[in-house]
Parts: structure tokens; sequence; C-alpha cells
DNA sequence: CGAGAGTACTATAAAGTACTCTCGGTGCATTATT
């Protein structure tokens, strides 16, 4: 293949004369054929990478995307540009918009979809019919950080590469740790095949990070407001409960002048997105949220994230606190950690994973028990589909348990260590680099204190200012979306 | 599992004790009979 100037093409297609950092070499990689895991910072345009290699290929795209509003937003992305080239594949289809998808299906160019979608038979057999030069695993963590769990198709991506005749792969995400990223690559390896690993540091110089120790819930949320009053700017504080991040977004909203609003799984779509929205106008200051409050969300002035509950594992630690300072300002991360939290976490763990009685007696019953809806069950189906043993089965999840088990003895060692904090991240994600730890870097144990060290006090202003001030920046706002 | 909330009990009433109950995350996709 001939040289391509890939500048004047990215001039070309979206108009920019310059490339962020990892996206030059990540498309190069790809148009090279090689199969490719690009770890590359949040803000840093990663569905850039293969939306100007598609263009330049000369097939399809496919994309599997773990949400449906990821899906909406990219595809309304390519809508925005005039172009109907992208389509996404999911339930927000009717029966025959489906149907008539997947009939013209080689008429696009980008097909987003979930890899639920991807595992059903009419629409595996249609993309086989087309030309598929690059298959694209975007928040390529979920292969490993919810497949396992609860979405077993994310571990069936493989078989669907072979399907479409192995065409090129590239795995995207912003945060995965060495485990994470050996995880993708063996999960998505076809034969005599290798990985490029393009990894660009993720070492967050401007997110001081610290550990705030707590005798029980009600000394945790007497320090919680506190900490609240002091702090400058929006957050997220992390739970680990549903029903503890209502409760302590109604006690912020009481005892603080901050506005605060839960989000998780219990609320509806329309909820979520009104929360979210409000967020992103700075109509709310703290949201309360579970892990299910992540991805896809933009802001970039998060200034700090605090983990009410002590974080399952360390993956999901990066990646929320990771959440903070995207604006490249100064931010804070602070963990709360509480004994008891242990228990909790253990329980969740205890609550997904199937023991071996449980397994043997579904596989033994698998008929009546069908449909019981039981989360626990539904994973077996899987299992139980692909026609694995019950010995098969049980090791499988026996080996799960330990490796999440480990997942929490590493973040309690993380917690209780009074080491960099900095520096253990970067170990976890495989970089040798050391820290040239400062003021603004870590502390073992938090103290208020920093806040104003590090330029994160609060400045006391009225709340008739604050008001104002919040109303002209929504205009303003307002302004530039029309222009 | 085990903490924390809630309830029952006592018997001047109020507040302390003992017991019981509850909790615990992430998302695709569902489709259809009279």
């Amino acid at each position: 293949m001939s040289k391509i100037n890939l500048k004047e093409k990215l001039m070309e297609y979206f108009g920019f004369d310059s490339f962020m950092i990892g996206q030059e070499e990540t498309i190069e990689t790809i148009l090279s054929g090689q199969d490719t895991l690009s770890v590359l910072p949040t803000g840093t345009g990663k569905s850039l990478c293969y939306q100007l290699a598609g263009y330049l290929m000369n097939g399809t795209t496919v994309i599997v995307s773990p949400l449906l509003s990821l899906i909406q937003d990219q595809v309304s992305q390519f809508n925005f540009r005039g172009n109907g080239t992208a389509i996404g594949l999911t339930s927000i289809l009717s029966y025959s918009e489906k149907k008539y998808v997947l009939k013209n299906i080689q008429s696009y160019k980008f097909v987003y979809l979930s890899p639920e979608m991807l595992s059903q038979f009419e629409v595996i057999n249609a993309l086989k019919q087309i030309d598929v030069s690059l298959f694209v695993v975007d928040e390529a963590h979920c292969i490993s950080t919810w497949g396992p769990d609860f979405r077993p198709d994310y571990l069936d991506l493989n078989n669907a590469i072979v399907k479409l005749g192995t065409p090129c792969v590239l795995a995207l995400t912003a945060t995965a740790t060495l485990n994470i990223q050996n995880d993708i690559m063996t999960q998505l390896k076809t034969e005599g095949r290798d990985f490029h690993k393009i990894i660009k540091s993720v070492n967050r110089s401007n997110i001081f990070l610290s550990v705030l120790k707590v005798h029980d819930e009600s000394d945790k949320n007497k320090q919680l407001l506190n900490l609240l009053n002091k702090i400058k700017g929006v957050g997220i504080v992390y739970f680990s409960s549903k029903k503890k991040a209502n409760e302590v977004s109604d006690l912020i909203n009481n005892n603080t002048g901050l506005r605060s609003e839960p989000y998780h799984a219990d609320l509806n779509d329309m909820a979520r997105y009104t929360v979210q929205r409000q967020f992103m106008e700075n109509q709310i200051d703290v949201i309360c949220a579970t892990s299910a409050f992540g991805m896809g969300i933009n802001k970039k002035d998060i200034r700090y994230v605090i983990h009410y509950h002590m974080p399952a594992d360390f993956e999901s630690y990066v990646q929320e606190f990771g959440r903070s300072g995207r604006d490249g300002q100064q931010s804070i991360a602070i963990v709360f950690s509480q004994e008891n939290d242990v228990f909790l976490q253990r329980n969740l763990i205890d609550l997904t994973i199937p023991d071996d009685d449980f397994i043997r007696m579904y596989f033994k019953k698998h008929k009546e028990l069908v449909g019981l809806g039981e989360e626990k069950g539904k994973l077996l189906d899987y299992y139980y589909e692909k026609q694995s043993s019950v010995e098969e089965v049980q090791f499988l999840f026996r080996q799960r348990k330990i490796e999440k088990e480990t997942g929490l003895q590493n973040m309690i060692m993380f917690v209780n260590s009074s080491n960099c904090r900095k520096q253990q991240i970067l170990n976890h994600f495989g970089e040798s680099k050391l820290i040239e730890h400062d003021e603004f870097c870590c502390s073992a144990l938090f103290n208020v204190d920093v806040l104003q060290k590090i330029g994160l006090e609060k400045k006391i202003i009225k709340n008739d200012d604050k008001q104002l001030i919040q109303s002209t920046d929504n205009i303003i706002s307002r302004l530039f979306k029309l222009s």
C-alpha cells in the first residue's frame, strides 16, 4: 500500500490539522493490518482512530460498544456531520426496522452494536455477507470487568471475529491495568496473530490521592459533609449501595448549601438523562452515584471524586477517580475507609458468583429453573448452552471468586499502605516510571489542610452570588450552543 | 456474614437493654394471544 498522508486525510474528513496523542500511531498500525490494543487517556479522541481508519479502508467497520447511550451518541455525531453512513443496531429499532437494516447492511460504513446483538444468529449472518475490514471493541476493559460477571456475550467476541473472516481488530480503552490489558488480548487474539500495544501513560499528575479513615457510619457522614463544605468545585461521591447513595444525597441537600442528586440503576432512563444533563450544566454540585455513573460522562471540570465505600478493586478505583480533572486542573480523589466496608464488597462477590452446590443443582434441574430470572442463573444459562460440564463451570467460578477476592485484598492493602499512592497505581499499570513525589501528589492519610495547600479550598461566597454566577453561566453556555 | 436500624420491653417515666430484621453494583435484550 502506498503511504497515505494521514494529516491530509484528517483535514479532509474531520477538518483538524493535527492529531492528538496516540491517534496517528494507532491509525498507522491498524492500516498496516496489525491487531492493536490502544490505551489512550480520556479526551484524546479514541473514536477518531477507528473512524478515520474506517474511512480509509475498503469494507465496513463494526464497533462493539457496551451501552446503548454510547451507541446513540456516536451515531448521532455521524448524522450531525451529515452523512448517513453509520447505524446503531440496537433494541431501540423496531422489528421491521431491524429487518430492513440487516437486509441493507452493506450500505453502512460503520455498524455499532452491543455484544449481545452480535451473538444473534441473524445479525452475524448478515455481517458475514459483507466485507468487514475493521472490528473495534470500544471500552474494551468491559471484556474483562463485565464479561465474566454478568454479560457473558463479551466472552464470545473472538467467535464473532473468526466468523467475520478475522478482520483487523482494534481494542480501545482509557484505563486498563496490566491484568486487564492481558485479558483483553487473550480474549481477542486469533490464531497466528499478535497484538501490538500502544499504551500512553495513565499517570494523572493533577489528581491528588488520599485515604480518609473513619470509625463508623455517623463519623463517615460527618466527615463527608465537613469536606464538601470546604472543597471547591463539583464532584462525584461513589457508593457501593443504591440505598446509601439516596440517603447521603438527601443528607447533603439538607446540611450543605450544595445541590445533590443520586444516580444509579434504579432510576429510569429519563431520570438518568436529566441528572446527567443537570450535572453537565452545573445545576448539580454533587452526584451520589454507584458504578452505573461513569462511561460516556464527559464533564471536564470535575474537581473531586470521593469513595464513600472502598472500591471493589483497583480497576474500578482507577476508572472512577480518573473521571476528575480531565481539564488538567488540580483535582483530588479521597477514599473513605471504614473496616466494615470490606464485608459489603465481599457480600457483593458472594451474591453474583454461584457456588459449587448451586451450579450442580442448576445443571441438574436446568429445565425447571430456566426463566426464573435470577442473575446467577442467567450467567449459568450461557455455560449450559455452551454444553460445558458441571466440573468445568465450578472450576471457572471458583477461579473467578479467587480473582475477585484477590482484587479486594489488593485494595485493602492499598488503603492501609503508607507508600506513595501514585507509585502504587503506576505499578499496577505496569509502568516502571518513578514518581517524583511532591505536595501535589498524594498523602497516605487525608487531612483537610491539604485543600488549601493544593488550591482546592472553597472561597466563601454568598448564596445569592452563587445563584447569579450559575445562571449567567447557563445563558453563556446556551448561547454558545446556538452558534 | 455482621453492622446498623428498628422494635419490644420495662412499669413513677425515661432511657437503656435485648432481640429481630434488613441489607448488598454494573446492562444488554425481551416481543405477541384472543
